[in-house]
DNA sequence: GATCACTCTGTAAACGTTTACAGTTTGCCG
DNA sequence: CGGCAAACTGTAAACGTTTACAGAGTGATC
C-alpha cells in the first residue's frame, strides 16, 4: 500500500474515502463536492488526524503565512512593546512571527532583508540601528514588503514608521518650564546615534522657545544604565548645585540620577525634578514616580504591523511614512509648582498629581 | 524562454550557465562537480542574484530548521531572558525562530503543540501556565519534539526543564535568618498556581527548618505588580509592626513593599530587610538594590534549546528533565546583621555590600 | 427517452528543490 | 589505441499540496 510510515496525506485520506486527492484538497478546502463525498473524505480525515502540510501549502501557494520581526535586542523593552503589538495585529490574521535578534550589527540587518529571498517570510519589520547607504541599496531590492521602524531619507520607496525624538525631548523640557524649572540639566545617551542627535536638538530648541539660552555645562553624554545615569547625574550635580531638573534620555538614566540625588539628600520633585523617556515599567518603579516621555514604542509596533499587512493584502498604494507623536506621562517626580513666572496660560497645578495623566505631544 | 518574470530557480540558472538543473543544486551544495561547471554555476548563480527558495528546500528535506518558543506573555521579563537564551543557542546554529505568545490561555497552548502536525516548525519549547490531562494527551502524540519549560509528571515522555521555586524561596528566607532576621513576612502571588503554592512550600520549611514557626498572619497573597505589592505590604506592616523582613513573590512586588516601607519611615535594610525574586533589572531599580532570588530563567532558555536541538540533531537519547538550581544574587537591601545569634559559623557580613555578588542554592 | 445544463470528480501539472539512477565523458594504463 | 574505472552529468521522480481542464455523472426539461 502507499500508505505507509509517514504522517497522513492527501493520498492517505483519499484512498481511505475512496476518492481522488483532488476531491480531498477541495473538501477540505471547502470548494464544493456532494454530501456524501464531504462526510467520506472528513470522517478519513478525523479519523487519522489529518493536519495538512504547510510546507507543501507555502510552496504551492507562494506565501507562507509567516511575518519577520528583525531588531537590535530582544531585551529592550522598547522592542517587546513593539513585539506585544506587532503580535496583537498578526496573529487573528492567521501569520506566525519569526523574531531576529540583530544584535545591532549593520551586516546582520542587511542578511535579513536579503534572505527575505528565500521566500520563508512574507515580510519584514526592520528596526535597523541605524541607515546607511548599503541599507537603502538592500531595501530597494527587497524581495518581499518591509517596514522600517526608524528614520529613512525621504527618497527611500519603503514603507517606514518613526518615533519624534526632537518633539518628545521638546515635550519634557516645555513640561519642566511650565512647572517653574529654569536650570534644566540633560543626561544625554550617546550622541552618536540619530535619536541621541535628535534629542539634543529637541533639548536646546525647547529650552530658547522658552526664553531661557542652552548650557553646555549642563549636557553630559554617557551610556545608557542605571547605575551610569547615577554617576553622571553624581557628577552634574557636583559641578553645577542650582540644577532644578532634568530631563534623562531613557528611564534607566533617570532611575540612577534619581538615586543620585536621593544619595545627595535632594528630594524629589522639591529640590529635582526628573524626567525620563520611554514610559517604562523602571518609570513606576521610581520612589516617587518618574514623569515620562513614551515615544509610542508600542504604537509603532502596531502602525508597522498594519502596514505590513496592508501592503501583503490590500492592493497597491503609495509608499506611507507615518510619524508617531510622542506623549508625557505625567507623574509625582515633576509634581509641584515652584516658581510661576513661566507659563501666563491657565495654571497647571492640577496636573500635579501623580495619576499618570498623559498629555499628547505635537509631530512633525 | 521558460525563464519569465519571477526570481531566479535553479532553472534559471541551469539555462543560463547551459547545465542541467541537477548539476545547478550540486554545485550549490557542494557536492562535486567540473570544475569549469562550477564557475559556469557560480558565474550564472552570482549574476542573477540566485537565493534558493527556502520553502521548496523544506519541503524535500522535510525539516524547515524553524523552532518555536510559546510562552504565556512576551512581555514578562523571564520570558525575555529565555528568548535571548534560545536565540543565542539556535541562531548561530542556522535555526529560525517562530516566536508564539498563548496570553496564558491553555487551549491556544495546545493549539501550538498540535500544529506542529503541519510540520512548519522542527520543534518546540513550550511554557504552560499549568499542565492539565489534555496537555500530556497532546503531548504524547506531538508531531516534532517538544521540551516543556515548567513541571511535568514523571511518568510524562516528554522533555522537561524545571524551576525549583521551593528552594528558591527557603534560599531567601535562610538568608534572611542568616542576617538575624525572625520574624519574616512573606508576600506572594497568586496561591492557585504552582509556583505560588511551591513558594508557600519552600517558605514553611525553611523557617521550621531554622527553628521558627509559621506564622498564617505573616503571609498574604496578592496579583503581581508594583502597586499590589505597596499595598500588601502596608497591610502586613499596619497589622504586625514587629515584621523585620519580608520576601516577595517577584521583584515587582519587593519594590513595591520596598516603597511601601519608605513611606512608613522605615529604612531598609536597618527596618526592614527585602527580598524578591527573578532577579529582574527592578531589582536594580530599588534604593538600595534588592537582594534577589534567581530563579534561572536564561538558564531554563539556554539548557531548553540546547536539549530541543539534542533531539532534532542527536541520534536518540532516554528523556531528559533538567531542574536548575536557584541562586540568590545579594545586594543591599539585606544587607548587616541586626542579631548574630543565628548563624553560628563564619560572619557573613562581608557579603553586606551592594555589589549583586550571587551564592549558589541547592537543587532538589 | 433524448438533450441539455450543471455539478461533481479525477487526472495531471505545477510550485522549486534534492537525489537515485543510468548514461556519458574523462583520464589512465597496459 | 582499446579497455576500464572513476568522475561527472542529465533525466526523472519525489516531497505534499492546489487547481486547470476535461470527462463523467446527475437531474431537469421538453
Amino acid at each position: 500500500m502507499t500508505t505507509s510510515g509517514g504522517p497522513p496525506t492527501v493520498e492517505t485520506i483519499a484512498e481511505r474515502a475512496g476518492v481522488s486527492i483532488a476531491s480531498v484538497s477541495r473538501v477540505l478546502n471547502g470548494h464544493g463536492a456532494r454530501p456524501n463525498t464531504v462526510r467520506r473524505v472528513e470522517q478519513a480525515a478525523a479519523e487519522l488526524g489529518y493536519v495538512p502540510n504547510g510546507v507543501a501549502r507555502s510552496l504551492k501557494g507562494g506565501r507562507t503565512r509567516q511575518l519577520t520581526f528583525a531588531m537590535p535586542d530582544v531585551g529592550n523593552p522598547a522592542y517587546v512593546s513593539m513585539v506585544r503589538q506587532i503580535q496583537a495585529v498578526t496573529k487573528p490574521l492567521g501569520y506566525r512571527l519569526l523574531l531576529h535578534s540583530t544584535d545591532a550589527v549593520a551586516e546582520d540587518e542587511l542578511d535579513v532583508v536579503r534572505s527575505l529571498a528565500d521566500r520563508t517570510s512574507d515580510g519584514l519589520i526592520l528596526c535597523p540601528i541605524r541607515v546607511t547607504d548599503a541599507h537603502l541599496e538592500v531595501l530597494a531590492r527587497a524581495a518581499r514588503p518591509v517596514v522600517v521602524i526608524g528614520s529613512l531619507p525621504d527618497a527611500a520607496a519603503v514603507d517606514s514608521v518613526r518615533a519624534d525624538s526632537v518633539h518628545g525631548t521638546a515635550l519634557a523640557v516645555r513640561h519642566l518650564v511650565e512647572r517653574g524649572r529654569r536650570r534644566i540639566a540633560f543626561i544625554n545617551g550617546p550622541a552618536d546615534t540619530v535619536p541621541g542627535h535628535n534629542r539634543a536638538l529637541g533639548y536646546r530648541a525647547a529650552l530658547r522657545e522658552a526664553g531661557l539660552t542652552p548650557d553646555p555645562g549642563l549636557t553630559v553624554t554617557t551610556e545608557f544604565g542605571i547605575e551610569a545615569g547615577t554617576r553622571a547625574a553624581h557628577r552634574l550635580l557636583q559641578a553645577r548645585p542650582d540644577i532644578d531638573s532634568v530631563f534623562c534620555a531613557n528611564d534607566q538614566l533617570a532611575l540612577g540620577a534619581a538615586h543620585a540625588a536621593h544619595d545627595r539628600g535632594l528630594r524629589i520633585p522639591d529640590d529635582l525634578a526628573v524626567v525620563g523617556m520611554d514610559d517604562s515599567e523602571l518609570a513606576m518603579a521610581g520612589q516617587p514616580a518618574l514623569t515620562s516621555v513614551d515615544l509610542g514604542s508600542a504604537e509603532r509596533g502596531r502602525l508597522a504591523a498594519q502596514m505590513l499587512v496592508a501592503r501583503l493584502e490590500g492592493g497597491d498604494h503609495p509608499v506611507r511614512c507615518e510619524t508617531v507623536p510622542p506623549r508625557l506621562a505625567v507623574r509625582a517626580s515633576t509634581a509641584g509648582v515652584r516658581g510661576a513666572a513661566a507659563a501666563p496660560g491657565p495654571a497647571t497645578a492640577d496636573a500635579a498629581d501623580a495619576g499618570g495623566r498623559v498629555a499628547a505631544g505635537s509631530a512633525s
